[in-house]
DNA sequence: TGAATTCATTTTGTATACAGATTGAATTCA
DNA sequence: TGAATTCAATCTGTATACAAAATGAATTCA
């Protein structure tokens, strides 16, 4: 561990996406100083850092607690995350540089290997690692913040999901990796277009294994990237 | 000054929009501090939470810098905006509360006032403000931080559009107010594709704007034909 | 001359003390 | 009983002192 805030950084950071810290929950400074040897000042900074990428909210006087997870915010989630993660997906496609695509394959072994481990907080970080690197292919610094606040909530959805509890769910989750694959394919031949159809079916996975929220009809403003005149 | 804080935080943030401080340059915590009454703990902390919006950029012991506006960022831009104000007014469009509608309007009136008093400061902070708050309409967190990183270069790309040199600037200028008025009505309507028409053409206003912009750069960089060349 | 180095100055990062607000349990009063 | 109130414990907000890193100008050396 080269520095204190840094761990504590990553450590909320996963509890989050992982819900080992329940949404709602509230955090206490102090506590947290103590744990990682640090005092309130740093504490405090990381935080509120956090809190600006979505992962907390901050009341005034009242501290901090884990960003909620309620209903209304969740149908908005299918509303908007097709749309840009297949922006994204389409920019990093002609973006992306080469060292990218190899942290990009090596997150997905470490995806693989977490599910064939049934190690769900392995599949919960190394599925959004794989997300956010694609956005960080993109290189576009006005969507990367709302692909931040969408995988936050991508991997509380999908805490089930890498729970399998039956054979279908785990043949779902085994599609899941065959997606990833497909996707570093159609980044290796730089298709976008490939890119943007495995988005929508990988959605479509997930709207399947997500029946507790009602998810209605993705926002089809994909194709606004072509009215925009992009090559 | 109710609170020297938000005073820090709502004086950046619009020096920030209207290039009072410029792209690149440097932030000083104790100066600030001593200019507002603060200690550099509130100073530091409100300066965290302007760059986790975007507005300025942290390097680790090298302080603050504003966000800097290359030209690589801004042909992104150009490309994800339309998608993401467009996809914003489609939500604003019926999840909208009286209220904010209410917000929208006093907005347009004091825009409008600051295009008759020839006001560019005001103009670029009731047009930012006016954007914001179609972003609040759509009750989506996730589509608020990219809308609000946009918004950023948005204000700043149109620092001259809001200081019109000849007779033609004149006739845009009031094109914008006269399409804010449109959005109002749309949104009066609920007509979630007037909303979307009106994106676009307002967008074309800008695009125009975009030449102004990047001709004096084009100058400096003679890579631009090269980057736009390429696809 | 000019490139590298040293060192004082400046600026950022962290710990700590104290001030101010919130919370919740004990107490009071109808 | 139960609603309102009080007050102490708890937690957050801010100021300040000190530690550590970066900056830049003076100095050294080839």
């Amino acid at each position: 561990m080269a520095n204190g805030k840094n761990s504590l950084y990553d450590d909320i950071k996963r509890q989050v996406l992982t819900m080992e810290l329940d949404p709602g929950q509230s955090l206490d400074e102090v506590s947290l100083g103590e744990r990682y040897g640090l005092s309130r000042t740093p504490v405090r900074e990381v935080i509120r850092r956090l809190a600006g990428e979505g992962f907390l909210n901050i009341e005034e006087h009242r501290g901090a607690r884990v960003a909620p997870m309620d209903h209304s915010t969740l149908r908005n989630f299918f509303l908007v995350a097709p749309m840009v993660y297949a922006a994204v997906g389409r920019l990093a496609a002609h973006n992306y540089k080469p060292l990218q695509l190899e942290a990009l394959q090596e997150t997905q072994e470490r995806f693989r290997r977490a599910t064939r481990n049934a190690d769900p907080q392995g599949m919960a970080v190394e599925n959004n690692r794989f997300h956010e690197i694609i956005g960080e292919m993109s290189a576009s610094p006005y969507l990367i913040p709302s692909l931040g606040r969408l995988l936050i909530d991508h991997a509380r959805i999908g805490h089930t999901f890498f729970r399998p509890r039956n054979a279908q769910m785990e043949r779902h989750l085994q599609l899941a990796v065959e997606h990833h694959d497909a996707f570093i394919a159609a980044f290796v031949r730089h298709d976008e277009s490939a890119v943007v159809d495995l988005v929508f079916e990988h959605w479509g996975l997930s709207r399947g294994n997500m029946e507790m929220f009602i998810a209605p009809q993705a926002m089809k403003a994909d194709d606004w990237l072509d009215r925009t005149g992009t090559c």
